[in-house]
DNA sequence: AAATTTATTGAGAAATTTTTTCAATAAGGA
DNA sequence: TCCTTATTGAAAAAATTTCTCAATAAATTT
């Protein structure tokens, strides 16, 4: 049973062909995929897979955090299996290609900035770079 | 004449009193506000503004960077007026109220930790905190 | 002021995206 | 193998966003 499998029976869910199928999808994606593009590679290896069940399972494997949504140049969402210990990740503006990274940076200082000006407690925060992957930087 | 009215004339773009309407909309509000709801809000005080002017609207204005665009914890997205020198914003999860904050943050150093991590080099970032406001401090 | 040019508008249609409903299915435990 | 019930697919419905087009009105020129 891989990873997110064990994950997912530990919170009392059911692992379905559909489920599988969706993951197996995200996972050999190197870019972000919106609902409709998962659930047509999606029927590629599970014919019966509709748009209904893409939309419910990822937003159950959201909360899961077994994927995560990235927020896209063009205004569109997509999504991508989520690696634990990775919180934040660089989108390539050419290609689309996604790195994940840990995110080490200093939050408390920010935090502690933020708070000061604003008199905000920060709790958490989303972080999303931009910039050129190895391979587009060569081409381009 | 207005800073942002100054900021369209001098792309070419027209002042009318849907943008007017539209602007005024946002910078009376204090949590990020749908399409719909600056459509709604906004014929109060120009009763034809149609929802298809909110959207073209919000898309202009986006361009010209006299808007924000903030993704919301259910998932949707929301619309504030942007200040000048102010790239990030930290959102209320209780009232929904936002805060702007200049973000002073050590960019240099992250980049160039991100570049070694992942090979891309960093061109651009999205930054939105999460947290409690002083009166929800208080509350809550 | 009036005429002219053309960006902008509103209304409605259309396209897209997301959610809901519901009977049928199948996963996991007994 | 049987039971319970989470999950599913299909279709409808709801919500969101974009497009079309004739009418309007903002800014410039006369």
């Amino acid at each position: 049973m891989s990873d997110w499998e064990a994950r997912l029976s530990a919170s009392g869910r059911r692992l379905t062909a559909a489920r599988r199928a969706i993951l197996q999808v995200l996972s050999e994606s190197t870019i972000p995929l919106s609902p409709l593009e998962i659930c047509r590679q999606g029927q590629a290896r599970y014919a019966p897979l509709g748009l209904a069940t893409v939309y419910r399972t990822l937003s159950l494997l959201e909360k899961e955090a077994l994927v995560r949504r990235v927020y896209q140049e063009n205004g569109a969402c997509g999504y991508l299996p989520a690696s634990p210990g990775h919180r934040h990740v660089i989108l390539c503006r050419s290609c689309g290609r996604v790195a994940e990274f840990p995110g080490n940076e200093d939050w408390e200082g920010l935090a502690a900035l933020v708070q000061q000006t604003t008199g905000y407690r920060v709790e958490d925060h989303l972080l999303q770079l931009v910039g050129l992957c190895p391979n587009c930087r060569q081409g381009g």
